[in-house]
DNA sequence: CACTTATTTAGAACCATTATAAACTACAGT
DNA sequence: ACTGTAGTTTATAATGGTTCTAAATAAGTG
C-alpha cells in the first residue's frame, strides 16, 4: 500500500510491474547497487514472475527523475543504479570491479571553492579507485 | 622526436600512427576532454590523414594503461577521456552535457578515512554536478 | 460502462565498443 | 641488406547494452 501512494504521489500509475520493482528496490534492509540486467534476475527470482526488459528500464529511469534511485557515475559496460539516494561516495575496487559504499563519516568534507555564474552544484559525488 | 623515445621507453613501438596520434593528444598548450570520435575527427583535420577507427581505439586504451590518458568516470553513452593526467576533479553541466576541469586549487583536500585491507588507493575523483 | 491516456511488451533498431583475421611494419639477429 | 618474428594496423563483422516502435493492455475519470 505504501508503494502504491509513494507512486501515485509521483505521478506515476500504481501498476502491478511497478509495485514488484518497488518491492525488489526499496523493501529491503540495507540500501544496494544493481544493473539492470541484475535488477531484472532479482525481479525474476523474488517474485516468480517475468517482467520485460523494456519495462524494467523505463520503470528505473521513471524512478531515477523522480529521485527514488540514482546512477552512479563510474565507466562501465553497464549502467550502475544506487537504491541509497543520500550524499555519499563510493569504493571502486578495480581488480575485482565491485562498488562499495562510503558511509558519509567515512569521507572528510569536501569544499569546492569555485563557482559558475548561473549554475548551481546539484550533487558532489566522490570515486575512490582502488587496486590490490 | 620526443614521443618515440616516449612510445619506446613504454614498450610501445613508434608507429607513423601512434606518432600523430601523439601530436594531437600531447602537442597543444592546454588538455583538454575528448570522446574516441571527436578524437577521430581531430586527427583527420590535423594531420589529413585517416587513421583506422580500430587504431584509435587500441592507441587510446595503450595509453591509458600506460598512464598517458584518464578515463574521466561519467555516466554518458560515449566514453569520455582526458589528457591531464594530474590529480583534478570535474564540474559536468547536465544541461549543457559539457566537462569543465577544476584546478586542484578549487577543491580542499579530501580525506578518505576507511581502509580497505590488501587494496591501496589509486585515485580519488571529485565529480561535480552542475545544474541551471 | 465508455473513453482517454498511460503503461507494458516483444521485437527491431541503434550505436559505441570489441573481436577477427589478414596485410603490413618495426626491429633484432645474422 | 636479408630474414624471421612479434607487434601493429586495418576493414569488417560481431557483440551487447540501451532505446525505439507500434500494437496490446491496464488504469483512471466521468
Amino acid at each position: 500500500m505504501e508503494y502504491i501512494d509513494k507512486l501515485r504521489n509521483s505521478g506515476l500509475r500504481p501498476t502491478k510491474q511497478r509495485l514488484q520493482i518497488c518491492e525488489v528496490l526499496f523493501n529491503t534492509e540495507k540500501t544496494f547497487h544493481f544493473t539492470i540486467n541484475e535488477l531484472k534476475k532479482r525481479i525474476k527470482e523474488k517474485t516468480h514472475n517475468k517482467i520485460s526488459l523494456a519495462t524494467v528500464y523505463n520503470t528505473v529511469h521513471a524512478f531515477e527523475k523522480k529521485g527514488y534511485l540514482k546512477q552512479i557515475p563510474i565507466n562501465s559496460n553497464q549502467t550502475y543504479f544506487d537504491t541509497n539516494i543520500t550524499d555519499h561516495h563510493h569504493f571502486y575496487d578495480l581488480n575485482d570491479q565491485k562498488l562499495i559504499d562510503l558511509e558519509n563519516s567515512d569521507v572528510g568534507p569536501i569544499n569546492i571553492k569555485k563557482k559558475i555564474d548561473g549554475k548551481r552544484i546539484k550533487s558532489v559525488e566522490v570515486l575512490v579507485k582502488l587496486e590490490d
